[in-house]
DNA sequence: GCGTATCGCGTTTTT
DNA sequence: CGCGATACGC
């Protein structure tokens, strides 16, 4: 359960802690070594700092670094802490353990996993995997088909996801919010139940699982949790205002004997609602671990005061939030600007000039970002950034392994550590020409009935027409299981059978795609067991990008999300305008309140300068021009915070005018989601809701919920926030 | 009934 | 680009 630490700059190592570095609340989160501690620091506070400093702290007071437990939620940023902590102390945090919550959690289901009567036979998923596992089963029980409002793979992951992780039913949380697709209730159950059914009979572990059954272990071995709560005597978590109710429960129970807890979080920051985190976590912490002490970090040590001021006028806006006054000392006096460009072209061109212009003024490119709310958002620039001749480099779109052909090749692998992984089995079948899904789901069940899937592969009989290459197929396997077992010659054997098939699939783009396959080879040298391997591809998957040389600089494209906790002396912002930021779909209340939690992330990565852009109008599908406004979020904001910027901006109107005489016809960007107030209902008034129909309130409750009493489902318990309530 | 080729459409965010 | 629908051919 070691973390390498790698990338270490000796030039910089033997310095030992420089305690004087920190500011007086900083220094009294990491000196507290007893304890539970709950650090609330705002953006940009030095944070990760502390926990940093904290870890060597408490390994030159001399706690073995074994028994520190480091969570994070991506293993960049638990690596980079480890790093930077053995810099100051020479390296001798390489046996803390460091890592995320999920590689935590598969560490220790490998190695306690026998206990919960599942052993270590089991392979995790991902998401993409989960949304097949989706698909399979909506073919195979005939649902959806040809019914436009069946919710997509994905919503229905995401449901069952969501349910799991915010520990409420799934029909609770489709009548909470997914209303609109309560028709369909019944087959939603249905393929949950198929879904769960279909990962245990085949030994599959999404994200999910990994976190419930590490709190499964925790709960149920006494045993265990006793063994782990003393091995790791002091735990660290980072990003607490990311963790789900399942997450936070695993820390309670880690820590059970000694409550040496310390988390440091924003709630300010709160932006994984959708995946089920809640920043109340934060809130309950103090009360889940009695004597917590509370630390809160509120200097800032990364934006100038200008955009800091327009970063707190973001949040001043919000509903809920705990007060935090963030200051800076940082000299600079540059204001934020916002540019309202004609067309997401002039947007992409603006922002090229003043790239240009900022790299001119002797800003590194790799020092600034461009950051939007979905990954297509930014497509336009990357069209004029390549005309350009601009290298960018792209963050949080499709990850190396999430590609077809990479998951094509993994299977092998997989259903050689699983045999029981039907969900491989079927992508490998799938790739023999004339055999489709059909075929592929009777061999599939044929060899799962076996007890030795690859012997029973061989007496399949096979159809005239495909019956050579399954005999190739089958050789494979001999070829496989035979020889070594050493990853690099397994992948070399499942390339040379696998090559033709992939220039036969891919045949027009397969040379970009060939360069993947390479460059897994690569990676898979640093493995001598192919579990491992397969663990960490599913976990922490490469990005596409090639990372060929890691020191060429080039600018960040990025979704907000896989922006956060970096930071950048530049900052662009863009697609700001009204019905894309705040998503469409985003409903008045919590998820509203999540955009603007979000619009502050991106706004607060920004050091020095800060630029914020809409374009006018946005290209509809049928080319048809709609105008939008800008994001209400840029609307509220205090006058004298921001600065316009562009010469056209006052023509814009007219020219709109003059192009399309019917004037101002947008529609005014249909405010149907007003929110509402426990003022608009009284006691006995009638309501609509749009799955249970007509009903009467019965009560009102505290905060924002009521109790109806509906003609047709009886008495339920709606939060405005999320039930789509109209008072009749 | 099954597999394959083709066209056209729409895209939240992710450990 | 990845998908769903559709038509065609075996």
């Amino acid at each position: 359960m070691n973390i390498e630490i790698t990338g270490e700059d000796k030039s910089l190592t033997g310095q030992g802690i420089d305690l004087k570095a920190l500011n007086e609340s900083q220094y009294e989160a990491v000196i507290t070594t007893e304890g539970p501690v709950l650090v609330i620091a705002g953006a940009g506070s030095g944070k990760t700092r502390t926990l940093v400093y904290r870890v060597a702290h408490l390994i030159e007071k001399g706690i073995a670094p074994e028994s520190i437990l480091l969570l994070t939620f991506t293993r960049k940023s638990s690596q980079e802490m480890l790093w930077r902590a053995g810099r100051l102390l020479n390296d001798t945090c390489s046996r803390v353990v460091g890592g995320t919550f999920h590689g935590v959690a598969n560490m220790l289901l490998r190695r306690y996993g026998a206990e919960l009567g599942f052993g270590s036979a089991f392979s995790i998923i991902d998401r993409g995997d989960a949304e097949g596992i989706v698909n399979l089963l909506k073919s195979s029980l005939g649902l959806g088909k040809g019914n436009k409002r069946f919710p997509s793979k994905r919503v229905i992951i995401n449901m069952i996801s969501g349910s799991i992780n915010k520990s409420i039913d799934l029909e609770d949380l489709v009548y909470d919010q997914y209303a609109h697709l309560g028709d369909h209730i019944d087959d939603i159950l249905q393929l949950q139940k198929h879904y769960r059914e279909f990962k245990y009979n085949h030994g599959l572990m999404d994200y999910d699982d990994l976190l419930v059954n590490w709190k499964r272990l925790l709960e149920e071995s006494d045993q265990v949790r006793t063994t782990l709560s003393e091995r790791f005597s002091h735990i660290m978590v980072d990003e607490y205002q990311d963790t789900n109710l399942i997450q936070a429960d695993i820390v309670r129970m880690s820590a059970y004997t000694h409550d040496n807890v310390m988390v440091v979080g924003d709630d300010s920051q709160s932006i994984y609602s959708f995946r089920g985190a809640d920043f109340f976590n934060i809130m309950r912490f103090p009360k889940v671990f009695k004597s917590t002490r509370i630390i809160k970090l509120e200097e800032n040590y990364r934006s100038t005061q200008p955009i800091l001021s327009l970063t707190n006028d973001i949040i001043r806006n919000a509903v809920e939030k705990f007060t935090k006054t963030l200051f800076t000392s940082i000299e600079g006096d540059i204001l934020p600007k916002l540019f309202t460009a004609r067309d997401e072209r002039e947007e992409a061109r603006f922002i090229v000039k003043t790239i240009k212009k900022l790299h001119q003024q002797g800003i590194d490119i790799e020092n600034i970002a461009v950051l939007f709310r979905s990954g297509f958002h930014s497509y336009k620039l990357e069209l004029e950034l390549a005309a350009e001749g601009i290298d960018f480099e792209k963050r949080g779109g499709l990850k190396l392994t999430e590609s077809a052909h990479m998951k094509d090749v993994l299977a092998f692998l997989r259903v050689l550590v699983n045999p029981q992984d039907n969900l491989s089995w079927n992508r490998i079948l799938l790739q023999l020409e004339k055999v489709g899904p059909k075929t592929a789901r009777k061999i599939t069940t044929f060899i799962s009935s076996a007890s030795d899937p690859f012997v029973a592969l061989t007496k399949y009989p096979a159809g005239k027409t495909w019956r050579m290459s399954f005999v190739k197929l089958t050789d494979l396997f001999k070829e496989l299981r035979s020889g070594s077992q050493n990853p690099s010659v397994l992948y070399e054997k499942v390339q040379n059978y696998y090559q033709p098939v992939f220039l036969q699939i891919y045949a027009d783009d397969f040379p970009k795609r060939q360069k993947d396959l390479d460059q897994l080879s690569s990676i898979m040298k640093g493995y001598d067991e192919l579990q491992p391997f397969i663990d960490d591809t599913t976990l922490d998957p490469p990005e596409t990008v090639s990372l060929d040389a890691g020191s060429v600089k080039r600018l960040v494209l990025s979704t907000i999300h896989s922006s956060k906790g970096l930071e950048f002396d530049a900052v662009f912002i863009i697609g700001v305008a009204d019905g894309r930021f705040p998503h469409a779909s985003a409903a008045a209340g919590e998820q509203w309140e999540e955009e603007r939690r979000l619009l502050y992330v991106a706004a607060t990565r920004a050091k020095e300068y800060l630029y914020i852009t809409y374009p006018r109008q946005l290209m509809t599908p049928d080319r048809q021009f709609k105008h939008v406004g800008m994001s209400p979020f840029l609307s509220e904001l205090s006058a004298g915070l921001y600065e316009r910027v562009g010469e056209q901006f006052s023509n814009d109107y007219k020219m709109f005018s003059r192009t399309e005489p019917s004037a101002i016809n947008y529609e005014p960007v249909q405010r149907k989601k007003k929110k509402l107030n426990m003022s608009d209902f009284s006691q006995g008034c009638k309501v609509n809701h749009p799955f249970f129909g007509v009903g009467t309130v019965v009560k009102l409750s505290d905060g924002r919920s009521l109790d109806v009493h509906f003609d047709r489902h009886g008495l339920k318990t709606l939060h405005l926030d999320y039930a789509k309530l109209k008072r009749l």
